[in-house]
RNA sequence: GGCGUUAUGGUGUAACUGGUUAACACGUCGCCCUCUCAAGGCGAAGAGUCCGGGUUCGAGCCCCGGUAACGCUACCA
């Protein structure tokens, strides 16, 4: 009841105040997170979602902070928590918890939380809001197929919930694994039918529970699902409003019946519009660039990347000026965080799009000072450390040091377009070569970024489909560096980046397609 | 298929509690400047606000009904 009440007045105050605004239950300090998985690059996403958390919190003298969600063993990738710390510092988002700075509700990374989660999965068992499941992924795939071909909606049949004290008893002494599911009411005395909550953006939104299916709670290898996790951390964790992004909606629902299954106090729910492609799709990389490392890589500034994500969706005032003479829509990250305004985001899917990027990142460069350009690319493009890597690999291809230049000169390009004649090999047609280039991104995205994994990657590739090594190779080498003549493909790649490798075959292909089509 | 969300030029946004020819930025095109390319300056084209009804003197803003796009529909997040 007092939430409700809590709610309505909240509804007031939206609809009487165009500004920042804090909630009925404004005594909590605020405390907001961004809580990224660990499955590889990190993602544009992350830092558009961080940059509102960041804002957000910087407005109301609240903390922000940083977990680590790593509660998936099949996706960890070992290197990937660095990266987010390394490129969200970069991006100039910092927080003031997080694994790596400490903080007084620790540990930071799901994966050190597991006792917790077992703790609390158990108050659920023992107050029959959960239950214990014992079927099979091969038993629970066969059902979801048998729905889907009978065109009903895949759901958890319910088969475990309704498993006698008897037969949980007799599975467990056959130590059969299990997971842990939500009981979605109607069940016991909580014969709720529906959830509704309120999306700060959006008002109500209410979910039947015929929709809201038994989701897992706990998976059968101890670790927990995002949804407990979530739940748990972020009530531990005293986080007033979860702001993420809008392919959370649907599941919000479990969410809630968590909250409640534990007898807790629900967050302030932000859903914020998802970045798409110009297609309109979520933002992917295989249509897009995604990682920051790319944007770090390929000379773009943290400050035109923050203004870029601060235009998506809005929240400046339309008419904000950083001075008279400034030009529109440019702006800091300070003055986000002294102007900007949540409730007028707009819900709308806004496309990523990079030719606005660009000019925004060209208006930074030319802001800068002469001395301070030239430290840019110095630090940059041309960094000691990118320098001695391309060095290694040019000593003994050279006579005079200014045959340098020579051969690395994709290494210090953005565009490079490979002639037909050197992409496309002699006893190949385009559109066989163009299929091959598909193969060999498509392998390329997910391999290790190491010389002998990218070796055996592309060499399985080549025999599967019939491509010399020679011919897999030059082709790749086109791509890459636009010439049949360039340092060891490999070792250049490496030195490149996997980003910017990636990006690049990406718009080769991208090219060669559109050209086809115009024939 | 089910559920949910969204809908203003190619893209990002604006339009006070419904009120003049729907505004700004990016992009595009043209002109000027100029050894080139940018930058800069000037100008133009491009939407009648997803569609159909309704309310109203008047609707991008309100109501009803459609449509489309997107998201979710995992022992992924």
């Amino acid at each position: 009841m007092s939430a409700e009440i809590a709610s309505l007045s909240f509804t007031l105050l939206a609809l009487n105040f165009n500004h920042i605004m804090t909630s009925a239950n404004s005594e909590a300090p605020i405390r907001v997170r961004i809580a990224p998985s660990p499955t590889g690059d990190p993602h544009v996403g992350t830092a558009y979602i961080g940059l509102l958390n960041y804002i957000y919190a910087r407005q109301r003298g609240g903390k922000f902070i940083l977990r680590i969600e790593d509660t998936d063993r099949t996706r960890f990738v070992s290197t990937s928590e660095q990266m987010i710390f390394d490129s969200l510092r970069w991006a100039g988002l910092t927080w003031d918890e997080g694994p790596d700075v400490g903080g007084p509700l620790g540990p930071y990374r799901q994966s050190e939380r597991t006792a917790i989660y077992r703790e609390h999965a158990e108050i659920l068992l023992k107050n029959g809001t959960a239950y214990r499941c014992f079927c099979t992924p091969e038993e629970l795939e066969a059902t979801r197929k048998q729905q889907l071909a009978a065109k009903l909606p895949p759901r958890y049949p319910g088969t475990c919930r309704r498993l006698t004290p008897e037969q949980i008893a007799g599975n467990e002494a056959a130590k059969k694994p299990y997971t842990i599911r939500l009981a979605v009411p109607p069940h016991g005395n909580d014969l709720t039918a529906s959830t509704t909550f309120r999306d700060e953006l959006r008002g109500n939104i209410t979910f039947e529970h015929g929709n809201v299916d038994d989701q897992v709670l706990m998976k059968s290898d101890g670790f927990p699902t995002y949804h407990l996790a979530n739940v748990v951390d972020d009530h531990l964790m005293q986080i007033t409003d979860v702001i993420r992004a809008e392919e959370w909606i649907s599941s919000t629902p479990k969410h809630v019946l968590l909250y409640k299954a534990f007898d807790w106090q629900t967050p302030r729910f932000w859903h914020m519009p998802l970045l798409r492609n110009l297609d309109k799709s979520k933002i992917s990389k295989r249509k897009n660039p995604v990682s920051l490392i790319y944007y770090r890589d390929s000379g773009y500034l943290p400050s035109a990347i923050l203004n870029f994500l601060g235009l998506m969706g809005g929240g400046m005032p339309a008419d904000f000026k950083s001075t008279p003479d400034s030009i529109a829509e440019k702006f800091t990250l300070d003055e986000m965080v002294q102007h900007f305004v949540f409730t007028d985001i707009r819900v709308g899917g806004p496309v990523f799009d990079l030719t606005k990027l660009k000019w925004l990142n060209g208006e930074y460069l030319r802001a800068l000072s002469p001395e301070d350009f030239f430290l840019a690319v110095r630090n940059s493009v041309f960094s000691d450390d990118y320098l001695r890597r391309i060095s290694a690999l040019m000593q003994t291809r050279i006579e005079t040091l200014t045959q340098f230049g020579d051969l690395t000169g994709f290494f210090f390009s953005d565009n490079v377009i490979p002639p037909a004649e050197v992409w496309i090999p002699k006893k190949r047609t385009p559109e066989d070569t163009l299929t091959f280039a598909t193969d060999q991104l498509a392998v390329l995205e997910t391999t290790d970024w190491t010389h002998d994994a990218l070796e055996a990657a592309l060499k399985k590739l080549g025999e599967e489909k019939q491509w010399s090594v020679k011919e897999n190779f030059m082709l790749l080498r086109a791509i890459i560096t636009g010439s049949t003549m360039s340092p060891p493909l490999l070792e250049s790649m490496i030195v490149f980046g996997k980003a910017r490798s990636l990006d690049r075959a990406r718009r080769f292909l991208e090219a060669q397609k559109k050209a086809a089509a115009k024939k």
